[in-house]
DNA sequence: GCTGCTGGGTGACATAGTCACTGAATAACC
DNA sequence: GGTTATTCAGTGACTATGTCACCCAGCAGC
């Protein structure tokens, strides 16, 4: 049961619930969970069979894989209003989760059951939509991945990042070297040298754990090719 | 329309359908169309929407990304008994197709339309099982293709494709080097060297426009890295 | 102060991608 | 048949990327 102050919450970040049946409304909010979980906590792991699906409230997840070698390439976030689609697609058919998924900030979130999901599914139309909209959303977001990691450059990729950034309105990026290299999956030294080359450049400035967006021109640019 | 003869053969390929409520399949055989296509052809576009749904009783189908210098890298094939999930996900929910689909030899398939996959959905429990099994499988068919192209050596990812060949029962692979380079998201070039190298070492003999595969046992060491 | 940890830099080397060619095998045409 | 075009494959030079084995600076804890 989901308390009044969450369910207004729910409403202003999952906008398809306002559109939907009230007996739907009611039945949904009377048979989810709230949850809390601090930053750094694994979601789901690799191989592993999912409880539930989560949609999230405030704060951020990463579904990334990890390779035999400790190189790690994330597939796609989940920001507020969003959803883990993995977990949705395992909870489908019953298929293991073919990736991990860790939170980076802490996290509330809303938690649905496997029965749930499915039986809401031919139930309620703007359910059936939302969960598909997720889904292909998601392959969309997968496979724009596999076209930036086999066929563009690390700096586009970075620089790509780095606009990415600029366009939430921030300049200052706190992450490490290690971080961003995870991201894009390539290794720490590889982006050090990208990102010397950067600073050497005036496109950024580099310090211990952050880094400041000086050019954004420039690299709007770098990343638009 | 499907015959009788179209029938028979679907439902070897498709064996959900036997467990599908009678008046589903008379109206799913009734509203189906049948379609042949020649070897090379366009099944859907880079951008465009999905004209149908189509389930391949016969040939291969490969989906793939083109990018802006002209490489490719092959997403997922689609064989007999398979449909293109890609289209159904964008089917769902109108989003525009985000790789290019072709025919690889000739195909026959049966096309279902948007608004029959959509309806059927939620009257028949056989076809939504399906359908979400499509989704499911090919977004880790995606995902392992990331994993590829990010983590693993050239010459692994080659002998994975020969491995894979020999569990057909195939030795010999009728593919030019600009053809595997496409597959694996690499250059003619960089394909050559490697195959060169195999070739030195005893893996694969190599002629104009196929492969022999002679060392089975090396390969498939080599792939299980 | 010392100690250990984390973030980052570096050089040497291996692998991969690009470019600009070459030549050989095959197909297409007269 | 012979000529021409096209397709397939090989090459060297160069750049980009990944890997390994280090080093050093900053910082927190004791």
């Amino acid at each position: 049961m989901i308390s009044s102050l969450h369910q207004a919450e729910f409403s202003s970040r999952f906008s398809f619930i306002k559109q939907a049946a009230p007996e739907f409304v009611e039945q949904f909010y009377q048979k989810a969970q709230y949850r809390e979980l601090p930053a750094g906590a694994t979601i789901c792991d690799e191989g592993q069979h999912c409880a539930h699906l989560a949609m999230i409230l405030e704060g951020v997840g990463r579904v990334y894989k990890l390779s035999a070698s400790g190189r790690e390439i994330t597939l796609y976030r989940i920001n507020g209003g969003e959803s883990c689609v993995l977990s949705a697609s395992c909870l489908m058919n019953g298929d293991s989760f073919p990736a991990i998924a860790v939170t980076e900030t802490p996290v509330r979130a809303i938690l649905i059951s496997p029965a749930d999901v499915q039986s809401w599914f031919c139930q309620e139309r703007q359910w059936q939509h939302f969960v598909f909209g997720l889904l292909s959303h998601r392959l969309s977001d997968i496979i724009s991945v596999v076209e930036e990691v086999a066929f563009k450059r690390l700096d586009v990729r970075l620089a790509e990042q780095f606009s990415r950034c600029l366009q939430k309105g921030e300049t200052i990026l706190h992450k490490t070297h290690a971080d961003l290299a995870a991201d894009v999956g390539s290794s720490r030294e590889v982006v050090s040298r990208v990102l010397r080359d950067f600073s050497a450049r005036g496109l950024i400035s580099a310090g211990r754990g952050h880094i400041n967006i000086l050019d954004a021109q420039a690299l709007h640019h770098l990343a638009g090719q």
